[in-house]
DNA sequence: ATATAATAGTACTAACTAGTAATAATGTCA
DNA sequence: TGACATTATTACTAGTTAGTACTATTATAT
């Protein structure tokens, strides 16, 4: 985005990077979205089928905290998979609060059928832009940014 | 996130590298957007109220384009901009499918007021994670990254 | 020890906002 | 003038957030 007004030299530098981090995952994640539209499935949504699918039964408050998100966010999506089947809720024994999440079959079969397609897809989008080396490195620099906040 | 499965070395590389992105982007958003919440903006109205701020009248097409969103989504937040009287809308003379928004003065002073700190936030988030050099490498590999998109 | 109050942890509801797909309106050009 | 392209809106679905309710834990008083 054309700036008409310059902010302090470091400072354009922080927005120019910004603009770019943020424009970057908003094109992946277009893509992303398009494709597990048509598999019926919301980014959110899937968000919380993989962590099931790879980390087994989970509280809501357990997915929370692995997607970044809010409770009652969770609490909708979760209605919206629970209602296609893909996922189940057993209220925990020990903490009458607690309401554990599993994956069904069916959103396990759904997670095997589409997950490494998934992958190859992303691996493409990086792949058709920086070499390995410089994926390490972009992914070093994330990390330390992510680690900060 | 702990994954307890591989899906190719090259492949867990990737995903890794994703998973930083998402997750750095995600929690610096989310202290923008409360940083903007307690201001009365959200980051969408934000982003078309900074368009409209710093490259003066702009189509509902053209913001469609600069904030990589969709028509129908622009004309959602544009009306809850109107709304709060900080943006206007003319209709085209030339050709009358095209609506040209405008900032309004009041929304110019509001821009006026916070944009400077806005920047400042930003720019102490990234500072305290990286040095120049760093930001300026990161910056350089997500523009390859969306351009590949 | 037991009862009660205060605090913390966990998830849900409702209102709002955004995002998407289908549609309408206008313009362009053969 | 009819077919196609462009532009924006409408209507529907989903996600997000603030406020609320419920359960558990800890502290305090009797």
């Amino acid at each position: 985005m054309k700036r008409a007004k310059s902010y302090g030299r470091h400072e354009d530098i922080v927005l120019r990077a910004h603009i770019e981090l943020s424009r970057s995952l908003t094109k992946i994640r277009s893509k992303e979205t398009a494709w597990l539209g048509d598999r019926d499935l919301t980014l959110p949504q899937f968000g919380i089928l993989e962590s099931l699918y790879h980390l087994g039964k989970l509280s809501v408050g357990q997915i929370t905290k692995l997607t970044l998100s809010t409770p009652g966010n969770i609490t909708v999506v979760v209605k919206n998979l629970e209602s296609k089947g893909l996922i189940k809720s057993i209220p925990s024994d020990e903490d009458r609060r607690i309401k554990i999440l599993e994956i069904t079959e069916e959103g396990s079969d759904t997670m095997k059928s589409i997950f490494h397609e998934h992958v190859a897809n992303l691996t493409g989008m990086y792949d058709a832009a920086l070499n390995e080396e410089e994926i390490q490195i972009l992914s070093r620099l994330l990390r330390k940014l992510e680690k900060a906040q």
